[in-house]
RNA sequence: GGGAGUGUGCCCGAGUGGUCAAAGGGAGCAGACUGUAAAUCUGCCGGCGUAUGCCUACGGUGGUUCGAAUCCACCCGCUCCCA
């Protein structure tokens, strides 16, 4: 691929990159060099639970990988230690290092979805490895190479202390240990969110220090999660799991708002940007019908190509055919009559006979399809009859 | 160490002695509409076989009172000012 439409590729969602120009070159000497370009991505390993919103930069490296550069994934295990203070208004916890071993195995089982795990296209170091070793001596010289000024330039520091909050003194060499990656690693180009601008840059600064050339820093924007306003975040809610099931994943795709899907293009699939455009354009593509071939598209990188189309096919089943779902969980219950309120309960579609007897009245409970609204109804349950709570709540009686 | 505030249901927030399961908004749920989008409309939104009833709930504990989210005491948490 011409280096023009490399540049297209590797440059297209970021925020920012520092800088096209160096990156271009670096492109070309690497070309003639016939290397491939050491590209890094520091993972945090105190987040186990990987969404969506995580994958931007994975992704953005899977692009690397996929022009022949080479991925090396950087377990922030020395690190976490520390507490990365980026984003936090106050000194993050110091995590057990059991912890964090665990962590970084939960991470990588799930990074291997995204990337290219083939051992010539991924490298895969702990940060341990190299700090361990470090002398005082050797620190010193790496805390020399950076200005108190400097380092409460970044928001977070200068923040916390105009508002007095205290800042460890460790937490500064947070950002000087983690360009000191880049130099240990000979880091070519580093990836990050934008919460990691501070600490990239860093590196770039560092780099020099020791002798190399400064790496080449791509940040990538924050994920919109799927209520299309807030940062997509675990514990919002708002997040789509890398391991979430086919048709889950599927269906939270489906269910972002329109505005969102150009963005989640760009950010997550590799189709063209004129492509995106069309199909992000109400006049030329139905909107429904673009936001399925994302939500397949992204299903597909997660869980294949044959997953995501069962997911298609079955979404398309329940919601726009409106029949019974292939596959729903089956109730349990014993021969005999039962009252509604009661069987809805059972079932697990509401949490208390009060809740139960709500849907009722508000028409939402039926079985084979047949509405039942009468809170006083008893009915005696078939084998195999399906009882059906609201839009999406669906389960197979079993009589016993 | 001294002083001033503040703490309400999932979240925000009104409520200063009974008429408070507690205004209003958001979130959520259900129905209509539909493309599991947005917008809109309607209803629900602590629990209890349903009750002019009971239980739980307004940071915690105890008290005053016929009666307390509302008053008092102490305690705990948060915020701010002074030192």
């Amino acid at each position: 691929m011409n280096i023009a439409k490399q540049m297209d590729v590797l440059l297209r969602g970021c925020e920012a990159a520092y800088t096209p120009e160096e990156l271009e070159q670096r492109l070309i000497e690497a070309g003639k060099e016939s290397r491939p370009l050491r590209v890094k991505l520091g993972l945090d390993p105190t987040a186990p639970d990987i969404h969506l919103g995580h994958t931007v930069v994975m992704h953005k490296m899977r692009q690397f990988q996929d022009l022949g550069h080479k991925a090396v994934l950087i377990i922030g295990d020395y690190t976490a230690r520390i507490g990365d203070p980026s984003g936090a208004n106050v000194t993050r916890p110091m995590l057990e290092a059991q912890q964090i071993e665990a962590n970084a195995r939960t991470y990588f089982d799930q990074a291997g979805r995204v990337l290219d795990t083939s051992p010539e296209k991924l490298e895969i170091r702990r940060n341990s490895e190299w700090l361990e070793k470090l002398t005082f001596a050797d620190i010193l010289r790496l805390a020399g190479q950076m200005t108190v000024a400097r380092m409460m330039e970044r928001d977070t520091f200068e923040l916390r202390f105009r508002d007095g909050v205290p800042i460890g003194v460790h937490e500064f060499l947070y950002p000087l240990v983690q360009a000191y990656d880049s130099v240990c690693i000979a880091a070519d180009v580093e990836i990050g969110g934008s919460d990691q601008t501070f600490n990239t840059l860093c590196g770039r600064t560092i780099q020099q220090a020791y002798g190399q050339k400064p790496q080449i820093v791509l940040i990538l924007p924050i994920l919109v999660g799927l209520d299309g306003v807030e940062k997509m975040s675990k514990s919002k809610g708002n997040y789509v799991g890398i391991t979430d099931e086919p048709a889950d994943m599927f269906g939270k795709v489906m269910s972002i708002p329109d505005e969102l899907m150009a963005n989640y293009y760009t950010l997550l699939t590799d189709l063209p940007a004129a492509r995106i455009k069309e199909l992000a354009d109400p006049q030329r593509t139905h909107p429904r019908q673009a936001k399925a071939e994302l939500a397949r598209m992204i299903t597909a990188v997660h869980h294949g190509e044959k997953a995501a189309g069962e997911a298609s096919a079955e979404f398309d089943r329940v919601f726009a055919q409106r029949q019974t779902p292939t596959d729903m969980p089956e109730i349990p219950l014993p021969a005999g009559k039962i009252g509604i309120v009661e069987l809805v309960v059972q079932a697990g579609f509401a949490a208390s006979n009060s809740e139960a007897r709500r849907l009722v009245k508000q028409n939402a409970v039926s079985i084979d399809g047949e509405k039942v609204t009468d809170i006083d109804a008893a009915v005696t349950p078939a084998d195999g009859q399906i009882l059906r709570v609201g839009k999406r709540r669906f389960g197979r009686m079993m009589v016993r």
